[in-house]
DNA sequence: GTAGATTTTAAACACCTGTTTTAAACTGGT
DNA sequence: ACCAGTTTAAAACAGGTGTTTAAAATCTAC
């Protein structure tokens, strides 16, 4: 077994960086087999199909980020009894920066991914998420509820599912957005920037008196 | 000169429904003149081009929304001169919901396509919506900005790009929410129980504390 | 060094894309 | 009834798409 990482790995970043850039069905197989050097005809043979290298690219983030997410919320769980819906979305936070030490901008890749993933096909999306981290979407619905005991199940359901819509699409297009602020506010934040201008956002809207 | 409205009016329609569903560059030109039953050439011959068509599609529907989401600022500026942030967002919800009246899912098509174009190209969408009703934008922020006279114009500008994700995201994914609640938490709610849910939570995250 | 499996390559495949062309069919005004 | 002007129609265009093929190159282990 020869090794294959090589020209792989070269896909898969190739075709992360166009993907977040220019869509999925935007981008072809040619353009990505060129940017990343390698022949045309080697999508297919190390992923089979142009779809399951879509579905390779964004699980390999989910991969390492799902686990970190759960690692910060055991943490909350055992140290501290009585989170504020804050310390609750912070979570996040950490996992989610870890992304850029791995992976230049990796944080604005992978959202951009989900973005993008989540408008072309929410079905599909919900149900491989649901499926794949049930658990760690249950365990953070139990603190919100923990940290807002006045709402009910359906109010919970629809703040979280807002606040998903919020970070989606705000993470989609963070890059046009700091570019924005930066020639319009002279403001140039880095993506913890947006992340921490988030959090007191969405908390207020969550907890949000009916 | 002609009637050319049937062909033009069944080709928009068709285009409309086919962009929200299936997305911008996911739809052809083909399945577009074969759902209107009217001629391949004919996009090109009315539209000039796919793009056009594109544009045509969204501007169909701003045309009718941006007034009548004028006139309530024009209401809120002579009849309320405190008006509160849940005021101010409000001015949204009679506009929105009228598209229902002379379209059927009028609301949920357009919101899909906001969503669609704003991913697709948010630059290109910026430009054009603030080119186009730019004045509209300054009187609503003007009206937020003076409910909620702590925010600086970055906070602003910061909040109600968050509110925009969440607004698009939501009514573009508004269909399947509601199917989730009903069967979920056996809760009927339509539309305007979405959008009622929707201002508090807006409104809250807008005015957090910084 | 050679045999066997794995990977890379160039070429072709079958199909779909937006757009253009050219001729035919309509239209309303005189 | 005829004649612009406008709209429709079928066909073709040039180029791009994802995928497959079959041969060449490379690698691994004996």
């Amino acid at each position: 077994m020869a090794n294959a990482q090589p020209t792989k790995l070269k896909i898969l970043d190739a075709a992360e960086e166009l993907f977040a850039e220019n869509g999925f069905s935007e981008t072809s197989t040619r353009q990505i087999t060129k940017k990343a050097e390698v022949n045309l005809a080697s999508v297919n043979y190390h992923f089979g199909s142009k779809n399951e290298l879509i579905q390779a690219v964004i699980e390999r983030y989910l991969e390492v980020l799902v686990p970190n997410i759960s690692k910060e919320l055991t943490d909350l769980e055992n140290n501290n009894p009585n989170p504020t819906l804050e310390e609750v979305f912070s979570v996040f936070i950490r996992p989610i920066l870890s992304l850029n030490q791995q992976r230049k901008n990796g944080t604005s890749i992978l959202l951009q991914l989900l973005g993008r993933s989540y408008t072309d096909s929410q079905r599909h999306m919900r149900r491989f998420f649901l499926g794949n981290y049930g658990d760690v979407v249950t365990r953070f619905v139990a603190l919100v509820y923990q940290a807002q005991p006045g709402l009910s199940a359906s109010e919970i359901f629809w703040r979280l599912h807002f606040t998903l819509g919020t970070v989606v699409f705000t993470m989609a297009s963070s890059g046009a957005l700091m570019d924005i602020a930066r020639a319009d506010f002279d403001e140039d934040i880095a993506i913890e920037g947006v992340v921490k201008r988030l959090i007191p956002f969405i908390a207020a809207g969550v907890s949000a008196p009916r």
